[in-house]
DNA sequence: CTGTTAGCGCCTTCAT
DNA sequence: ATGAAGGCGCTAACAG
């Protein structure tokens, strides 16, 4: 019997020397058929492609990356905390980016920040010649992320506008300021003129273009803008800046939430306040997620492309690693009302 | 100027040789310093491993997977359609994984099941040096998965006991039939005795336990269990099969849902019915999601671990490689009950 | 258009 | 306990 040594090393039994042998040519004639190099032979191509699928031949990645230096993966940087908020909007630029991943035929690794040891662990690994470039979705703005992976030596885009140098950096934002003006002008098209906002953590972006459109929108039409409410993106966030909000203008007529998240717990409590929706208050609220769809009376929300941002920033990413210049990408993507009962 | 020519591949300028050559020693020694193996001398071990970190020496992923055949890396194969789902409980577990992962040192692979052209991807990259494990969070069953993973010689764990060939895999899941048991109890316990349920999808086993445990529960108490109506887990679903439900029982006083998802859509449909919950029927739903908690009124649900079975998944898993045998590790947690006002 | 030949960076027997 | 050297599988000059 032949003493055949077990391979420990991979799996993938057929190597490129198997089928150079079986092929009468030589290892690099094989890598240059697989590697669809325009100019080998096309019957001879042909020939060893039909070899190597018999023999299902098997590229081995490591090898691949030792030699060239490249990866074809990429980093998706995301953070644990965000994932697991109940109701958290992580999932769906998540969605939108493993569907686009698929045709650009690259792999996702999943890196975690968040934690200080996290992210040492992060920048050692984009350190190795782990992935060719990066994306990150944050909910919470980390402002020294992006100083961080500048220096990590490979292209990163964002979802969302970064808090800090802003400029220099490759992202992909939906325009908040369009989306809260949509809002303020339904409220005002349904004939109101005492409208309130609650609004989100002064710290995000999104929060702050919220407010941005909403004064702007009330300052157009000549409206008071300053019935204002702060707190946290959650129900207890909601009813709560709704109770003070009621407390402080008891007048309102219209109010537009920051979140469908803060929308539930308002919505309590304008119940609660004997207050009808929409009869005596219109509401209009932001995500459109199930929550405004399940809500009493279902919310009208601003819808964000939250998918097709995902997916833009996997083609803003590769777009980037072919060029692997310094060039920017920032693409900013419009915003929907669906309207529901609330309104 | 000496002629430096530029190195293509790998951004980690350190290698092995570049500390071996600082530290005057050979490769071979650094090599195990810094795999720790322990028959190095330990004043030398601390003087190569003070120079490797002061050079900033980092090992390179590829070539050690290329020498070893490990890679470090695990493959957690989702679906994207459950990603996309509004309310998904895939990222609950996805979490535990993610937090899990870091105590272990390994790297996580995301890997898309679903469509066929994805699976014949994913076993491609199963098939190469790709990961050293696998990980399987499917919301609907697959049952040929199983059968294909098996070949692909790495060891896989799911979540929830897979349909098919079952006693052979590894898996971690939840107690369905004593959640469903513990909801049913409850409303006994509330004095109801005409106790329907909102059942799931058949093919789902976690939907068919659920519904194994409502009737023996209401077996044991000697009540009666042909209050039945099946509907999909949405709120579409819910209302609809709420509105059958009344049709054909019109007299029941209490309401096992299979899932908050349909829970918010039954609510809905017994306020229209004129139905007071709990006054007139209780409900116990499932999942205890957020859509339980702003619900109106709050519903009482069965709690699942969902995150807590992520990280046993990462533990199984790690078990199984380590012992690299035929090993099966099958792990059932139990569920709790959220009391809230629907009881 | 195809073959030859060096590595890519690391691990691992085999000697010493 | 340490060093020397071959090889993991593939790619990319460089010849021919």
């Amino acid at each position: 019997m032949t003493e055949t040594r077990a391979r420990r090393p991979g799996r993938s039994v057929t190597t490129l020397a198997d089928v150079a042998a079986a092929a009468g040519v030589s290892t690099a004639t094989v890598s240059r058929v697989m590697n669809r190099v325009p100019t080998v032979n096309p019957d001879l191509a042909f020939r060893v492609e039909a070899i190597a699928r018999q023999m299902g031949y098997q590229f081995n990645a490591a090898a691949r990356t030792l030699a060239t230096g490249r990866t074809g993966a990429v980093a998706l940087i995301i953070s644990e905390a965000d994932l697991s908020q109940p109701y958290s909007f992580t999932s769906a630029p998540l969605h939108g980016v493993l569907s686009a991943v698929a045709r650009h035929d690259l792999q996702i690794v999943i890196l975690l920040s968040g934690s200080p040891q996290q992210e040492s662990h992060l920048l050692e690994y984009l350190g190795r010649t782990g992935v060719d470039g990066a994306m990150v979705i944050l909910e919470d703005e980390i402002s020294h992320l992006p100083e961080l992976l500048r220096d990590a030596g490979v292209p990163v885009v964002y979802l969302g506008r970064p808090l800090g140098n802003a400029e220099a950096q490759s992202y992909v934002d939906v325009d908040n300021v369009g989306g809260a003006r949509l809002a303020t002008e339904a409220l005002i098209e349904a004939g109101r003129s005492r409208i309130a906002i609650l609004a989100g953590n002064d710290r995000l972006t999104a929060a702050r273009d919220r407010l941005d459109g909403w004064r702007s929108s009330l300052a157009e039409h000549g409206l008071d803008a300053h019935r204002i409410a702060r707190g946290a993106f959650s129900p207890a966030g909601g009813s709560d800046t709704m109770t003070r909000l009621l407390a402080a203008y008891p007048d309102i007529d219209g109010v537009f939430v920051s979140s469908d998240y803060m929308g539930s717990g308002a919505l309590q409590v304008l119940a609660a306040a004997g207050r009808r929706v929409p009869h005596d208050v219109s509401v209009v609220s932001y995500d459109d997620s199930v929550l405004a769809e399940v809500a009493n009376p279902p919310l009208s929300s601003v819808h964000q492309p939250l998918e097709l941002m995902g997916e833009q920033m996997v083609d803003a990413l590769a777009s980037l690693m072919a060029t692997s210049g310094t060039a920017v990408v920032q693409r900013v993507l419009p915003s929907t009302l669906t309207r529901r009962d609330s309104l």
